[in-house]
DNA sequence: ACATTGACCTGAGAGC
DNA sequence: TGCTCTCAGGTCAATG
């Protein structure tokens, strides 16, 4: 599930249940998911302290704690999400990550297929220079410009080269798949061949899809019926022509399209 | 150097 | 009902 648009609805769901709130103790309930850091380590930075802001690049969730200026990593893989609750009849199937509030709340970590990860940083920053991380995908300075010129270096099909993160954070499957919809351009064609109209329409709907898709809180219900994610299914009709939706394997995911809108 | 494939986990749903 | 197979909104290491 977690792209760019559910991981800014993860962050400011953080940020209105979890902050100035003391913990109490934490549970690390699935030590594999753990990168780069111990269980033990965790809990002696998280219990006792509390968390005071949060950031998102891409698709990771920092979580910034009061004190000794550490920084909770989390990364949701395809089935990551956040709950916080207080009775434990509302606890989620697959807690990873468990903190206890002082208050009687906990914050869950869930992720049912365990492809996430868990993590601690000093710096923000230099965790995303650490994994190679390009430029998150909503960043006002990414001009135009440099989109342009990056992707026309890019050899493989242009849903590959939106997927990359080291290119650019936060756009996914379903995400690239949005924005090529609305670009009406076909998820098989080499970045490099793209003209600079192209690209120009990339990168607005690049932001106008991922903005878009947060007003509606990455919830797919709620999503513009213009969009083909709510036709992201073998049978469904193109929301914009009515033509037969496609599918097709891309750089060994499923891309969904139009073939109508959306030529090589 | 760059692009593609398989592995990593777990569960839901389809088909028999 | 129960089995097997395929697929899933992600990434990393290994391969071509």
């Amino acid at each position: 599930m977690p792209e760019l648009p559910d991981v800014e609805i993860f962050r400011r769901y953080f940020l209105s249940t979890s902050l100035h709130k003391k913990i109490r103790a934490v549970d690390i309930k699935s030590r594999d998911m753990l990168k780069e850091v111990s269980a033990e380590k965790i809990k002696s930075t998280l219990e006792r302290n509390s968390f005071m802001s949060a950031l998102r690049h891409g698709k990771y969730l920092f979580m910034e704690t009061e004190r000794d200026e550490k920084w909770l990593v989390l990364h949701f893989g395809m089935t990551g999400f956040l709950k916080y609750y207080k009775d434990l009849d509302h606890r989620p199937g697959h807690e990873r990550l468990l903190v206890y509030f002082s208050n009687g709340y906990h914050l869950a970590y869930d992720c049912q297929r365990k492809l996430g990860t868990i993590s601690l940083t000093d710096s923000p920053d230099a965790f995303i220079k650490k994994r190679q991380l390009g430029p998150d995908a909503l960043n006002p300075d990414y001009s135009l410009e440099s989109f342009a010129e990056d992707f026309r270096k890019i050899r493989g099909k242009i849903k590959s080269a939106l997927m990359k993160q080291k290119y650019i954070a936060g756009i996914g499957n379903i995400y690239s798949d949005e924005i090529l919809f609305q670009a009406g351009i076909h998820p098989g064609v080499q970045s490099s061949r793209l003209k600079k109209k192209d690209m120009e329409n990339i990168y607005r709907q690049m932001n106008h899809v991922l903005k878009t898709a947060i007003e509606a809180h990455a919830d797919p219900g709620r999503l513009p019926s213009s969009f083909i994610i709510p036709h992201r299914q073998e049978g469904d009709i193109c929301p914009k022509c009515k033509a037969g939706i496609e599918k097709e394997k891309i750089g060994g995911r499923t891309a969904y399209y139009c073939p109508q809108c959306q030529k090589k």
